[in-house]
DNA sequence: GATGAATGAGCATTCATTCAT
DNA sequence: GATGAATGAATGCTCATTCAT
């Protein structure tokens, strides 16, 4: 039969993938209970290892630290949307893309663990945080700015100041990450969906001059993060 | 010779202050380095005590911690904009009010370190998380909830969400707090009344209807946080 | 009126007895809980005095263990039975009077307390231990010795080791006292009457040949330790 | 050169010894200096091994503890002298024989420091007081008494209380170990062959009535430890 | 390579001792 | 004299790191 399976697809100790299997163990820890709380036993009783083990692979706890944002960045950046080149269209549309695709790096569990660990060990690991924000929040943060920047070129948008505003434009949603890997534990507050479509919602106004605005219906209602 | 210092910094009684001088520092430590990587030995000598001296005050490094974030909460429910009983003026104006009162709770140092801890800390101390979220955070969202459904009843908000609206609302208020805590260490970034005047601005127009919003010039850009 | 109390009985702070009070609330505490397991501040209090005040009368932890052996030791040596000069009369009356008088020394609470004590805290603090040894176990097993001897020669006591069978005679007080001090917690075990009154009888008829103890009723069943 | 030690003590892996390494020195320092007394690094550096490996072991300094008692209890119980199911014999053999049994036990270095532990322990950790004294002391004393009923039913002992003569009889043996780990620390006092010489012609000739005694040539004269 | 027993520096906590009031 | 707040050395315990197997 065709699309068997290896023999032994689950008992296959890939060496190659331990690195990946630590690293993955460590952001969970670290994202729930912080870096210093976190014991190396437990990662890599999570990663299926032994102690000894993990550090064949890292230098030592704050090694696999870095390895971790290291990882966890590469990863954010692969999923980036781009600034599209020679884009003529709207820019509401074109703020939409750029934030959807911000909200599926950043809110998915991975990356989003990542930010609360970055956040709480900034003051500890001042180089990690400041490489992380460098890397990605400033880089989100430049994205929607020239964006802002774009729509008030054409018109399309106020004119406001591009650098609060992209922070402001940003915070919701970096909030809303960080909520669901602290307080959220059992609160179920409001669902993605309607936070999100409000959300869209919401910005557009506040950035739409009114004589444009009044003239659209609200069309960043239809929203699927599937 | 003049100006010498005692040999000995003269062991001083103060049993009255002693509680709030060591909430104090171990507020800053642990909003700093977080609570598990924080030395009891650093909060007593920021204190000006010796280590022994904070188990005659506190039960332990947990009760410390519990005394500080009941500290801070006391701190800030005691600064808090009270809803206004017959308001009827500009709900705009309202929720700017109430916005301004949650930021300068929220956002002076005092505070604004605990909110850090606590998202930090939540996943180790989830009792303390829910107990900081039901009185601090969901009551900030419940009062602005009420000032959007005021608003919304007066049509001078746009039909909305209020529940999923209130934290987006709040959301850049809380993140710009955060971020002064761990990633703006270095970063200069955007100056807060820039920011808060954005803030108010971008919120302002995503609320108001576009017919009533285009009679009023932009009122939010004098502010002043003295 | 003559014989008049002084104005205030109870509440008289007495300085003279302090030291008393003390040494009593610590040879209580060392007994039950050992030298090192005893706090300072809970002989303190339960001495009704604070824990400085315990320093203006002793030098400290081991001063204070050094009086309350002393102190017990006077008060083992003043109820002391003495050799009768020129006795002549049974020597199972006299003996049976020294261990009645033994009994009554070291099988009351304060020197019974002392008696554990000493044997607990004998590998830390071995002067005191041979000092207790020498100056009340010793003198004890000496008093007893001589009765034997007195009955050995006096032809009413079987030839044996004086020294073996003092110790031997010795000890089910001694056992009897610890038990009370430590394992005898809750368990009521055979009273203290019975208890003596075997001991005393196994004792003599162990001492007496066959052939005297023939002639006697057992006469030790009337014991009263009022 | 020869003879030379290696610079570190090479690191052993001896996994299944060092329970047992670890309980004997904790026995020995606890029953030397007591419980509170005894630092757990002096016992990890007695066993040869370092303060952390202890934990590797032991939960803490009361898991220690628990667990010398209960080595101890084993030790003292798998050398015990059982009744003889139908013997018909001498009862004052089979007392020799018991209290000869008890006396290698509890005389023993390692039962008899545990003994004197669990006495000076006994305020501090009562149920293993009352452990003890359950398993151990009773069961010796129940021995004993068992014995005397044998001798009394059989005409060979007196009428006495067997519950209170059991503790009497045993007092002795107890005592000696006890001195032995205390007081005696330099006191050379009564070698134990002529101690257990004499202990054994006092208790037979205290038991046995004065017509048969006088039948027998003491035999407990003939004694040997080894 | 993989393991986990062993290590020891580091930290929370206790408590005898001091001393300003 | 009496007090009790303050001190800091001592100690139980943890956990990152090493290394013999």
């Amino acid at each position: 039969m065709a699309g068997q399976y290896p023999e032994k697809p689950v008992r296959r100790r890939r060496k190659e993938d331990r690195p990946s299997e630590l690293t993955a163990a460590a952001l969970e820890l670290f994202a729930e209970k912080g870096y210093a709380a976190t014991r190396l036993d437990d990662v890599a009783v999570r990663a299926g290892v032994s102690k000894g083990t993990l550090y064949l692979y890292f230098g030592g706890k704050e090694a696999l630290l870095n390895a971790v944002v290291r990882k966890g960045l590469v990863s954010a950046l692969s999923q980036w949307k781009e600034w599209p080149e020679n884009y003529t269209g709207s820019a509401s549309d074109l703020l939409r893309e750029v934030l959807l695709s911000f909200w599926r790096v950043i809110g998915s569990g991975e990356v989003g663990g990542l930010l609360k660990l970055v956040l709480s060990e900034a003051g500890n690991f001042p180089e990690i945080a400041r490489f992380y924000h460098d890397e990605v929040i400033a880089r989100g943060a430049a994205l929607v700015r020239k964006v802002l920047a774009y729509g008030i070129a054409r018109g399309e948008f106020r004119t406001l100041n591009p650098d609060a505003a992209a922070h402001i434009i940003i915070a919701p949603l970096l909030m809303r990450t960080i909520w669901e890997h602290s307080l959220a534990c059992g609160a179920p507050s409001v669902p993605p969906e309607p936070y999100l479509a409000e959300y869209f919602d919401l910005m557009r106004a506040g950035l739409v001059p009114p004589a444009i605005l009044s003239n659209r219906k609200a069309p960043y209602l239809e929203i699927s993060l599937s």
